[in-house]
DNA sequence: AAAACGGGGTC
DNA sequence: GACCCAGTTTT
């Protein structure tokens, strides 16, 4: 198929039906950067808000850099990739203080930001900056696969350097920003991943997956995700003093999912547990534990997430406010409610604060 | 080259 | 339940 044909096509096809999206008004490289980082595995209609948030928050890339990291995390929370929060930090941090807020200006030195990728410094120096760099994210993967009839495995290393060099010869001369947008957008809103519009399509008559009635094949996509099921025992110790309650919590590592966040005590345990079972199990002093209030066990909260099957318990303790500075507390620390609210934490932690403990 | 990293939407 | 989303980093 003819170069020109397909760019001018998906120009024309991107000219009628794209979605009015508040990045697509700014040429201002630190918007589309956030944007770009937060659609990072995530749909539109799911990083939107959060985008609104991130821009009022910190208007500024200045902004971002001088934010408290928990901060970012807490608008972060619900988003997924938590990684990607704190690398966007840590970015923001670079540009303000060894660029002096000059904000990278072309694909290979914004490939120096953390958390930039080939993807994301494609789509910031064509959307920003005009400058002539094909991006492929999973739209593009789909709709290369199916135009050309490409076989190639999209996650392997010579599907993305066939995929990359392809979507490069297809580049137009001109308005290349527009045209790389449409892709995606075509990719998201016509040629979908499952029951694509092939019936109005403006590329129907030169797609090799239509043809071939190769739509669901295509792309073909290998890969093995095996599911972890884990099994979380949350122990929710708290106290009250003067009308207030205050509750232990700790900030996760960076090693496990989560991290930076904030959660409870917990005791992972190779299958769920009841409340005399795990604190049979737990080393936890005895003489302590006898003087402190457990509560009832929570119903069993499952939290799916793509490489993992969590299924949590929680347990209220009540301990006396004397007992909050025992050494068996040193890697936690009390909070008061009002504090926890502003937190980063996980969803289920959220979950469960909202549903079951206040 | 493979594994790890979240949460939500769709079929 | 399976798939996948404007992917990147770590192992």
């Amino acid at each position: 198929m003819d170069k020109h044909l397909f760019a001018n096509s998906i120009l024309n096809w991107y000219a009628k039906n794209k979605r009015d999206l508040p990045w697509r008004h700014t040429k201002d490289p630190y918007k589309i950067w956030l944007s770009e980082i937060i659609l990072q595995q995530t749909r539109v209609k799911q990083g939107l808000p959060y985008y609104q948030k991130f821009v009022e928050a910190y208007p500024l890339v200045q902004d971002l850099a001088g934010a408290d990291e928990q901060n970012v995390l807490r608008l972060w929370q619900g988003l997924g990739y938590y990684s990607r929060a704190r690398n966007l930090h840590t970015a923001a941090k670079f540009v303000h203080h060894e660029r002096g807020g000059v904000f990278p200006e072309s694909y290979h030195e914004l490939l120096k930001m953390k958390g930039v990728g080939d993807y994301t410094a494609s789509a910031i120096a064509s959307f920003a900056y005009n400058e002539k760099v094909a991006v492929v994210d999973g739209n593009v993967f789909r709709v290369l696969a199916r135009v050309f009839g490409v076989h190639t495995d999209i996650a392997s290393h010579k599907g993305a350097k066939e995929f990359g060099a392809l979507a490069k010869s297809l580049l137009p001369d001109e308005h290349t920003d527009a045209y790389n947008q449409g892709i995606m957008e075509f990719g998201a809103l016509q040629c979908t991943p499952q029951k694509p519009d092939c019936m109005y399509c403006p590329l129907q008559t030169h797609c090799v997956a239509y043809a071939e009635g190769k739509q669901k094949e295509l792309p073909v996509k290998i890969k093995k995700i095996k599911v972890k099921n884990r099994y979380f025992h949350y122990l929710l110790f708290f106290y009250k003093n003067s009308g207030q309650t205050f509750v232990a919590m700790k900030q996760r590592g960076s090693k496990d999912i989560w991290g930076g966040l904030y959660d409870f005590w917990l005791e992972e345990q190779p299958k769920l547990l009841s409340t005399i079972d795990l604190l049979d199990v737990i080393s936890l002093p005895q003489a302590q534990l006898k003087k402190m209030v457990i509560g009832e066990e929570s119903v069993i909260y499952k939290h799916v997430l793509t490489h993992q099957r969590i299924q949590a318990k929680f347990h209220n303790i009540e301990i006396k406010p004397a007992q909050k500075d025992l050494p068996m507390f040193d890697k936690l620390r009390f909070y008061e409610v009002d504090e926890v609210a502003a937190l980063p934490k996980p969803v289920l932690i959220d979950n469960y604060l909202n549903k079951d403990f206040f």
